[in-house]
Formats: structure tokens, C-alpha cells, sequence
DNA sequence: TTATAGGGTGGTAGCGATACCAAGAGAAAC
DNA sequence: GTTTCTCTTGGTATCGCTACCACCCTATAA
């Protein structure tokens, strides 16, 4: 009955209003709200009264359009739920916030259409940049980003040929040192479980590090040790059940994500295993819980706050008038080894 | 030298150059796109036409101003890395989505200060509306969403008076019932390890839960039994201990924090402790982790995606037009009882 | 045949801010 | 004293879209 509600607040206030109250022009408050050193000190004050008077709130929207200019960042994480990208995200929105600026989020749900249609989306509300965490889009995005010109920032991998800028490590290098450290650690039947290849540009690289360094040690490359589960304790559990069940020599197992290896771990600890005595555990990712499991997981340790937070100091920089340019900056990652192997 | 960088795409293309490539008013393009049903089919196909062609992103800004509508709504989390709340984003941003509102998200850090300032800068951006995980407010806050009027739920606790709508469980019954339920068990010297109190109605009610379940099994409320911590694995190792040096008796722990019980748990494992032989452990919150730690954990099953769900879900009602009515909904909790204790 | 209705289309006037330019007031230079 | 310059302030024209109303045309009823 009611129809459709009204969509604002009720007591409208707008600058004109201000402006009446405070006896100025509405260019003035305008002034005396974003730059306020351009404006007298007794302009300023009669502003900041009628404002606080009415506890006015500037209407972003009309000021974006008018100005054509957002303070709104665009972010698109495979998922918001893994604590992986909630650190990135974190760091982030610490920066953006810093700096006057905001964020607005969506997850694909690693399915590029999904980013597709995310991207459009965001670019229809305007934002005035993209993070974006896959480094394999569609075509559509990538035209869209080149025609809209928004600074994007690509972080889930080090793209070979970046939209714009990306700031990332290398799944690829990353997922041959620690199969390499494996190697020089003694380990020779080493198993790699990856999580889902479909749509996963990083995922692809950490298996074709692993088998890299395979050949580099001069280990044979078995296809029969790589098993792909998708995240979850229980199916870590289960991934190191089958490899051993397939090579009950396997000596080493590396879980391309940190939940499968704490499962595989868990899984150890229920059967009484020794961990590394019966086999090995290697992790991607330094997970807090890694450096506290008993016993302390070996594993990767990538800086994703670092990632995010650089990654807005690009966007803010570029958007502060920064010249645009290509950047592709590696954080790099380093190999924390820990009781477990 | 280059001064400030143009903000939006080069190629900037508008409603009425779609309009006049398709032959048809800049209305038709309008209604073409957003109520495809009351244009005609040949109309339709000829504005499609030129939409695809210019690859045309309708400038949600400028829709809204001239709407007074917004598809955004406002959140803000007291930490986006904490994977709780995770999971409550995560199904909030699903909900959205599927009807077509995207989600600014913000955290503030536990800080009341700073919730009001980001309430304030995202009314400023005029979402349409907000969710909120406190539920005590600042004076201004609470005047802002008042005189706004926006919907607003609170997801957090249940407070007794709501802003406008709240979707949560009783801190204060879940941490009774816990307690009451260890004493059922048997343990009758319970610590309590709480989260940090200042700022924090969740961290309060819980407490009072515990005292209140110790009054009714008729155990003493000794608040030396009672540690405040930060959340982590050390500090809920830390307080395990320092609990049992001051009671050695102690035979169960209840920790208001996932991580926390799991510290204790790992430090528990690593003294070679029983758990519960030694001392028994509880914790707070459905993480998976505790369903495949050894032992398993026992512990609060809060649904957290659920709130998350049926908040944004009464969001999307009220403002495709449902008439406001104060919503209090209690999703409760579940006590799960595993090896632990 | 004329009246009445109703779906489909277009014109116009904002939405609430900012950019840009013009103009007034003093201060500094001649 | 006049000119020039700088510092503030104000007026006006958008920004790109949607609400609202007017209009036209066809269909059905009288």
C-alpha cells in the first residue's frame, strides 16, 4: 500500500540551504568544506556553524557527478570468506580510508563471467579504480579497463602482461622453492596437492613450479603425486590419505593451501603419525595457526598485508596524479621452516 | 606536469549519444534498460543495438542523483580479518548481489569514535542503507540514522532497544549457557578468558553470561577466574596458563574467542596435557578449524552466515518498498559438545 | 461515428554539487 | 593617485540521468 518508500532521508538538507543560513554562497560552503584554506577564517566559521547546525551532510553522489570525480575503489576478491584475501582486504581499506577514500567489494567466486559482470557493475557505479585479485580476465574486461582508463591493480599473481600495475609475488617461483627446499632437505617422493586449476591462473603456476623443481632436483615427474582437492581441512585429510595410498613412500606432501595442510596435519595426529618422522608437511601461505600447530608447520610465507597495502598506496598515488605507468612490483615471498619437515 | 589526471574513461559516452544512434529519445534508452517491459520490442532491440555497439555503461551516479536512489548499502565490521565476520560478508555480499545493491565496507576497528565517522561518510555517499555490528552507538550516530532514515540492522548482539532492525543471538545466553553446560559436565572450577572489554557490548554480555550460569550452578563468581586477553594463539595459551598457576584446581576453560581456545588447546598438546584429563576447553563460535583439531572442540555454534543472510535479506525487502517495522530476530546459538570437554 | 482508455514515446525540468570565469576589495608597485 | 596584482567571493552553466507530464496512436466501447 504504502508504494514505494521514499529512498532518503526525509529533512533533506543541501548546501544552497547551508549557504542561506550561513549567509553566503553556496560556492563558498562548497570551498569551506573541501578546501578550507581558500576561504577567510570568517567564512569558514559562519560555515562550520550552519553546518554543524543542521548536521549537514555533504551529497557525495552530486559532488562526484559534478566534479566527475569518485573516491570510491572497486575491489574483487575470488572470495571474501578466506582469511587470505580478508588480510589484503584489511590493509586495503586501512590505506583507501587514510586517504579520504572507499571501498566497495564483491567476490566472483573465481568464475570469470562473474568478474565480468562484477567489473561492469563497478565501472557503472563509477568507482575511480579496480583491485583485482585474478590476473586471467576476459576479453570484455580487459576492453572495458582499457576504454575507461581507471587505474587497476592486478595482486593474485605476477602477470606477465599486467592490465595496468600489479603488485604480487610468484606463485610459480614460490611453489619451486619450496619444493626445492624439500628436495635439499632430502626428501624424494614428495606429493603436491593443489587446489582447483579451473579459472585459477595461481594455482596453475604453483603446479608448474612444483614440477619445475621436480626436474630441477632430478625427480621423476609423476602425475600420480599432484592430487587437486578444494579447500577444507577434510579434504587435506583425505589428499594425504590417497597419495600415501598410492606411494606409501611418500615422504613429503605440499598443500597448495593452508587449510588442506592443517587437515592433513590434524589427520596425522589422529592416526598418531609422526610428523615429519612418517611424513613430511609443507604449507602455502603463513596462516597464524601454522606457526602455532603442534607441531609448527613449514611453509610459505607471502606478505599479503604488505600486497594490499601497497596496493592502495599505487591506486592513491595514481589517483592523487601520479603519472600513469606501468608498474609491476614483486614482493616476493620467503620459506619458513618449521618443525614439520 | 601533467596536473590532474582525468579521472573517468576517455571515451565517455552517454545516454543521449545511445539515444541518438539508436534513433529513440534518451527516455527510451532509460526505460530500455531499466524496465525493458514497458518499451516496445522493436525500440528495444534498436537501443540494444547501440548499447552493445558503444559498449555503454549507464552512469549509476548520475541515475542516482537524479533518482534519489542508491543500490549501495553501508557496512562496517569491527574487523574485516577476523573470519566471523567473514563469513557474515560473505553471505550479505551474495544476498546483495542477487538483487542487484553492492556493498561499501568499512571496519572500525572496535573504536565507537570511528564508527561515527564512517556512518557519517557513508551516509555522505548516500547509501541506501547500513549494517552495523555494534549495537551500543554514539549520541551522533544514533541522531544521523534517526534524521536519515535509512534501514539499518544491527547484527552484533541483541540490544534491547534496536536502532531499526537487528538479526543476531544473545552473547549474554550463549555464554550462559555454555557455562551451564560445562557444569552439567561436571567442572565446577570454570575459567573464563574474555575478549577485550572496552568498547565492546559482546565481550560484556558474554562475561555476564558466565557470572550468571556460575550464580545458578551454584558456584562461586570468583573474578580471579576470569582473564582478559586479546584475541591470538599465544594470548589464549598465555591465559590458560597463568589461569591454572593461580588455580591449579582448574578443570575447565571457556574462552569467549575461537583462536583463543585453540592457543590454549596447541599449548595443551604441546605440554603433553589431556584435554579434557587435565583441563577441559570450550570455546566460542563454530570455526571449522575446532571440528578437526585433536581433540575436537566444543563450542558455541553461532550462525553467522544465517545472520548475515536474513539481515541483508530484510535490507533488500524495505527498500524494494516493505513497510518499516521494527525487526528483532533471534537466529540463536548450539552448543556443540565434542571431545574437549 | 465519436468517446474513452491506455500503452508507448518524447520534452522539460530538475537532482545537488562543482568548474570556470568574472568581479570586488585591498595591498603593493609605480 | 593610478595601475597592477593577489586574494576572496559569487553567478552560471553544466554533470548524466530520471520523474513527471503531455502527447500520439491504436483499440475497444458506446
Amino acid at each position: 500500500m504504502s508504494g514505494k518508500a521514499k529512498r532518503n532521508g526525509s529533512a533533506d538538507i543541501k548546501m544552497s540551504d547551508i549557504a542561506r543560513h550561513a549567509g553566503v554562497s553556496p560556492m563558498t560552503v562548497s570551498r569551506a568544506l573541501r578546501e578550507p584554506s581558500t576561504v577567510s577564517e570568517k567564512m569558514r566559521r559562519k560555515v562550520d556553524a550552519a553546518v554543524r547546525e543542521f548536521s549537514y551532510l555533504p551529497n557525495r553522489i552530486a559532488g562526484s557527478l559534478s566534479s566527475k570525480r569518485s573516491n570510491v575503489v572497486g575491489l574483487i576478491v575470488p572470495s571474501i570468506r578466506n582469511s587470505l584475501y580478508a588480510n589484503m582486504v584489511q590493509a586495503i581499506s586501512d590505506v583507501l580510508r587514510a586517504n579520504g577514500f572507499h571501498l566497495m567489494i564483491a567476490n566472483s567466486g573465481h568464475l570469470l563471467d562473474d568478474e565480468e559482470a562484477l567489473v561492469s557493475a563497478l565501472l557503472a557505479q563509477r568507482v575511480c579504480s579496480l583491485v583485482l585479485h585474478n590476473t586471467t580476465h576476459n576479453k570484455r574486461v580487459r576492453d572495458l579497463v582499457a576504454k575507461t582508463g581507471v587505474p587497476v591493480v592486478e595482486t593474485g599473481n605476477l602477470p606477465t602482461e599486467p592490465l595496468d600495475m600489479a603488485v604480487s609475488y610468484s606463485n610459480f617461483e614460490a611453489a619451486r622453492a619450496m619444493t626445492a627446499h624439500l628436495g635439499r632437505l632430502g626428501y624424494r617422493k614428495i606429493g603436491f596437492v593443489t587446489l582447483p586449476l579451473r579459472d585459477n591462473d595461481r594455482s596453475e603456476e604453483r603446479r608448474r613450479g612444483y614440477f619445475t623443481a621436480l626436474k630441477e632436483l632430478g625427480l621423476p615427474a609423476d602425475p600420480t603425486l599432484v592430487l587437486e582437492a578444494p579447500g577444507g581441512f577434510s579434504e587435506g585429510a583425505d589428499a594425504l590419505m590417497r597419495l600415501i595410498q598410492i606411494h606409501p613412500g611418500l615422504d613429503a606432501a605440499f598443500f597448495a593451501g593452508d587449510v588442506l595442510a592443517v587437515g592433513a596435519l590434524f589427520e596425522c595426529q589422529r592416526r598418531g603419525w609422526a610428523v615429519p618422522g612418517r611424513v613430511a608437511i609443507a604449507s602455502f601461505d603463513d596462516l597464524d595457526l601454522l606457526r602455532h600447530a603442534v607441531p609448527t608447520v613449514t611453509t610459505l610465507r607471502i606478505p599479503r598485508h604488505e600486497i594490499g597495502r601497497r596496493s592502495a598506496e599505487l591506486l592513491v598515488n595514481r589517483l592523487l596524479g601520479a603519472s600513469p605507468e606501468r608498474v609491476r612490483i614483486d614482493v616476493g615471498f620467503e620459506i619458513v621452516q618449521r618443525e614439520s619437515t
